[in-house]
DNA sequence: CCACATAATCTTTTT
DNA sequence: GATTATGTGG
């Protein structure tokens, strides 16, 4: 154990010659690591592969650069993607220089650290210091009221999409005057054919100013834009932080590296101290406004950039690295890295293929239940997916067996409906002007106040220029609106005015469960509950006490507000119990498992038909960096699996193995014997594919019996899934009439087994299975008798 | 104004 | 298939 230290943090830091701890912490660092934690002065690159010890590099580069003297913990910046790494590198660097985790005042989330200075200069750009931050929901529902307002058709022209185009240049760094003409040129043409995004992204900008609000991708636009305009501003910031240490490198986007750039670019070359950790093949967030260029590029940016390789892996065997490095290769931009171990051996990794996708998750959970009669831990292993859909088959299947899980990354606590409810009101009797609450709750519960309503107070709102409230309260005095309606309103209103007179002599948790009580809403609920048997009511209640626990944990209301939206996540709670991990491929990166699966992997899943659609190749380099991610996660063994068949959006569809199974080398991999395996697509059984050694009969003989090569062939070319037509030629409604079936028929399902029609409408069939039940199947499945 | 039926839509996710 | 948004009847 750490002796504690109680001088403040500065003081040992500055110490210099004898630090406390001494320079044990550079102990056990390879000779890469140890020069990248040393070489604090000028540009530094660190290409950290997978598992080779980043975060501790970069924590001990901290802990040193204090250690030595060099600067005071309020002169570093510290910059991370997610709250979670932002409190793992608080924690370790705490641990590092046993210090209080509060003495490291400039480490935090890109838009943490933004916010805070955004809070300090607001009024550069318009703004007061207590703007609210919004979130995507509120976003749209922004720019719903503003398509109606321009009268642009929402059915055309989603506020999606315009949130997309917005959200694309502010990543980008572009404020509305920074647009190139004929940006958003596309979007909602007016009469003569000229494009409306890009005027609409200025109405969206003032409606915020006007809100005092910003959604996400102003916080770092806004900082842009003070620190172009003000250059004493930036000055100040450029002297106060002395060294920058940036995680994830790979996933900035434009505007994230322009402001790293202003800030590091200090007068005195030798003095620009960035450091930058990431890993190219790690890019995936590419779709979110990531630019791997950044990283490409740091050397071109920064002369003299000192690049340091960290390519010694610690996690994962040699079958695990092996197999993950020769798929990556197969994508064209990338650095290069070449990643070693010294643990020899290990188990291959495991290819499989089964049948349909409960098999799949059967499979997996047998796998799992071995692992862990052989005395191993459920919190070694995680699924991995590629898409959330995918992990329902294995909650049924895991609930059904009794076998404990969690799911990362599901919907955040803070998205949730009531939550989100229960902050509108906290946020209207805050704030008379903060219309988007206002709205949102006007009508929650239900008080009788319609859309017709709503519609009419916002026009007057905007004809008198002033907020939603405000514009209430004058209209209830008049008759513009009658009866309930406005019986409604004015008893609303005076809710309001109780509660925010309530705010001096309460404590904020009272006062919120004050809110929800008096308001109905939480009545609302257990009405849902008991009336309609509502089964996520109780959890919704459930939600609202853990919201008033949460606020607890703040003193006042301004702090909770002020963290809500941006730093608190809730913990994924109780890492003490031992669970499977069950998540996307995304939520796992920066994880590790001693056991991996990863099921899923047929073409138009993984890879992404959409991605690959939307984005070609750069698409396709992306999903096999997911694919590499996924690999690198698992430290002794990870298992493969592709299905046969796989339900999508409801729909039975053929599935043929991922093209990045065909990459993978066949001196890593284990082609697995018992559950069968065919070949890859291009007929070429070379690699890693080890043909037919299947025990399922009936999988066998249904892939025997299968036109596979021009199927597969014909799949290649046009890379859609809609050719279903490995299992038997599909008789398609209107193409092949002869083979229509009929109401009452008897059929052969090879899933379900015998059956009769009950009703038939296209090429979709309603039918009676002896064994199974009821089902709709597609007619290109059964088999008339 | 609300409850209910039908139609359209369907990655990945943080902040 | 399942959720969500919209449209229609009461």
């Amino acid at each position: 154990m750490t002796e504690i230290d109680s001088r403040p943090i500065s003081e040992r830091a500055m110490m210099g010659t004898r630090p406390v701890h001494h320079n044990t912490y550079l102990d056990g660092l390879n000779p890469e690591q140890s020069e990248a934690v040393q070489a604090i002065d000028g540009p530094l690159l660190v290409l950290a592969g997978a598992g080779t010890g980043k975060t501790r590099v970069l924590t001990t580069r901290f802990a040193h650069i204090l250690a030595q003297g060099k600067a005071f913990p309020s002169q570093i910046l510290c910059v991370t993607f997610t709250n979670k790494a932002a409190r793992e590198m608080r924690e370790r660097v705490g641990e590092l220089i046993g210090a209080e985790v509060e003495g490291l005042p400039w480490l935090g989330t890109f838009h943490s650290v933004a916010a805070k200075i955004l809070r300090f200069h607001a009024e550069l750009v318009g703004l007061k210091s207590s703007f609210t931050i919004l979130d995507t929901d509120d976003q749209l529902r922004l720019l719903k009221q503003i398509l109606k307002a321009e009268d642009i058709d929402e059915k055309r022209w989603t506020p999606r999409h315009l949130g997309h185009l917005i959200d694309g240049w502010k990543n980008k760094g572009k404020t509305p005057e920074k647009l190139a003409t004929g940006d958003g040129f596309g979007f909602a043409p007016d009469s003569s054919g000229m494009g409306r995004g890009g005027s609409l992204y200025r109405i969206y900008q003032d409606r915020l100013r006007a809100l005092n609000a910003v959604d996400f991708g102003d916080l770092l636009l806004h900082n842009l834009t003070i620190f172009q305009n003000y250059p004493d501003v930036l000055a100040k910031y450029q002297n106060k932080f002395k060294y920058l240490l940036v995680d994830e490198y790979q996933d900035t986007n434009v505007a994230q590296y322009l402001w790293l750039r202003l800030l590091a670019q200090r007068a005195d070359k030798s003095e620009q101290n960035l450091c930058v950790v990431g890993d190219d093949d790690q890019s995936i967030y590419g779709w979110r406004g990531a630019e791997v260029d950044n990283i490409l590029r740091f050397e071109k940016d920064f002369p003299g950039a000192k690049v340091v390789r960290l390519e010694r892996n610690y996690r994962s065997t040699e079958h695990i690295l092996g197999a993950a490095s020769c798929l990556i290769t197969a994508n064209q931009d990338r650095l290069g890295k070449t990643l070693w171990t010294d643990e020899e051996g290990g188990e291959k990794v495991v290819v499989s293929g089964v049948w349909d996708g409960d098999a799949e998750a059967r499979v997996i959970s047998g796998e799992i239940e071995n692992w862990q009669s052989n005395g191993r831990l459920y919190n070694d292993v995680a699924v991995l997916v590629r898409a959330s859909r995918q992990m329902r088959a294995f909650e049924e299947r895991f609930i059904a067996l009794g076998l404990p899980y969690r799911v990362i990354g599901g919907p955040r606590f803070f998205e949730r409906m009531e939550i989100r409810d229960a902050h509108a009101y906290l946020r209207t009797v805050r704030s008379d002007t903060d219309d988007l609450a206002f709205e949102r709750i006007i009508n929650v519960p239900k008080r009788g106040i319609g859309a017709v309503t709503v519609q009419k107070l916002q026009t007057a709102a905007r004809a008198m220029g002033v907020s939603l409230e405000a514009a209430t309260r004058q209209i209830t005095k008049t008759d513009e609106i009658r009866g309930k309606a406005r019986t409604a309103l004015r008893a609303f209103l005076l809710d309001i005015d109780r509660w925010r007179s309530a705010v001096p002599d309460l404590r904020h948790t009272e006062l919120a469960e004050k809110i929800l009580d008096e308001s109905g809403y939480t009545a609302m609920w257990q009405n849902a509950n008991m009336h309609n048997g509502d089964p996520k009511a109780d959890g919704r209640l459930d939600n609202l006490k853990e919201l008033i626990q949460a606020m607890g944990e703040f003193d006042t209301l301004e702090g909770y507000m002020d963290h809500v939206s941006l730093v608190l996540d809730m913990e994924t709670g109780g890492a003490d119990d031992d669970k499977i991990s069950l998540m996307t491929l995304h939520g796992a990166k920066g994880l590790e498992f001693p056991l991996v699966f990863l099921p899923g992997w047929e073409e138009g899943s993984f890879p992404s038909q959409k991605s690959l659609d939307e984005s070609g190749t750069a698409g396709l380099e992306e999903e096999r960096r997911l694919a590499y991610v996924g690999i690198t996660r698992a430290r002794e063994r990870a298992e493969i699996y592709f299905t046969a068949n796989r339900q999508i959006y409801g729909q039975w569809q053929a599935s043929i193995p991922s093209r990045f199974i065909d990459e993978l080398p066949p001196e890593h991999v284990e082609v697995k014997s018992d559950t069968g395996y065919f070949g890859n697509h291009n007929g070429n059984m070379g690699n890693a594919a080890g043909g037919y050694t299947g025990v399922s009969e009936s999988f066998v003989e249904s892939f025997d019996k299968t036109p596979r090569s021009p199927g597969w062939q014909r799949f290649q070319k046009n890379k859609t899934i809609e050719g279903t037509a490995t299992r038997k030629p599909i008789s398609h409604s209107g193409r092949d009439k002869g083979n229509s079936f009929k109401v009452g028929e008897r059929i052969f399902h090879q899933k379900f087994g015998y059956g009769r029609i009950t009703s038939a409408s296209g090429n979709k069939l309603d039918v009676a299975f002896e064994k199974a039940g009821n089902k709709k199947v597609l007619d290109g499945f059964v088999e008339k008798l």
